[in-house]
DNA sequence: GTGGTTGCAAAGGTTTTGCATGTGC
DNA sequence: GCACATGCAAAACCTTTGCAACCAC
């Protein structure tokens, strides 16, 4: 799935390290102030680009926030779809079999070819709900 | 639904309008240069404003399109979720009752309290779908 | 050595905001 | 009349790009 002629280096090393360990979404600013912290000399301009080829290779989704902002999270191969706690910015994987259904109903209900599916949900995870209460 | 203090004024009225004749995504933008064809002192300010209180009263709902740029789709209460064809920008509402299992598997797999979910495909609607071949 | 990558700053484009004026209700 | 809405322009904002230096392979 890696795109071809993408070499690997310290930089993105470190963005990619950086969105594993939050485990929750990012904007790319955030992350950047997080690594600045430990990487004063790596610039916003390529936390960018590392996250968009994180995107592209499938290690990161990108999704929207409010505010018309984008957030990353880390991801793996087999989880595309999201819980997302709009409080504590949490993420949680989706079960994919969960999905499957839509997916192949979808199809068969109209006539359209899916090329991709943003399938996200907000709201409140289990800590946060019991905290807000 | 509609939120208290608004108030309907022509400028809100061209906007709501311009956007259900359309019948597709439009950017806030593409908006306004439809609207300015006949409604030349109509501000793009009132544009975002207009399609941000239509949002929020639930007879829009906005996505993103590719390069971070906001689109916009009027909706009905009970049609939240979309088709959208990434060649001609043409939207479907998808229907709810395909998606009602979901939601509710969902609540039930993860301990997670759904405040509200994209559930947004992209890809070729059949015509689009007919003419790439 | 070559071609992708970085860092910085500057540019680009979208969206928001300030403010005086206008207008529903 | 009062609060909200409009229009214009300026500002704010996120994101991308240009370019010289750098470095992975």
């Amino acid at each position: 799935m890696v795109s071809r002629g993408r070499r690997s280096t310290p930089q993105r090393v470190i963005v990619a390290e950086a969105l594993a360990a939050a485990r929750r979404a990012l904007s790319a600013q955030e992350l950047h102030e997080r690594i600045n912290a430990g990487h004063p000399t790596l610039g916003l301009a390529t936390v960018y680009r590392a996250l968009e080829a994180q995107v592209q290779d499938g290690m990161a989704s990108r999704f929207e926030r409010d505010g018309h902002v984008s957030a990353y999270v880390a991801c793996d191969a087999t989880h595309h779809h999201h819980l997302v706690c709009t409080r504590c910015q949490r993420v949680e994987d989706l079960d994919e079999t969960v999905v499957a259904p839509l997916l192949s109903s979808v199809g068969r209900t109209h006539d359209f070819q899916v090329d991709h599916a943003a399938l996200d949900f907000y709201g409140l995870c289990g800590s946060c709900r019991k905290r807000a209460r």
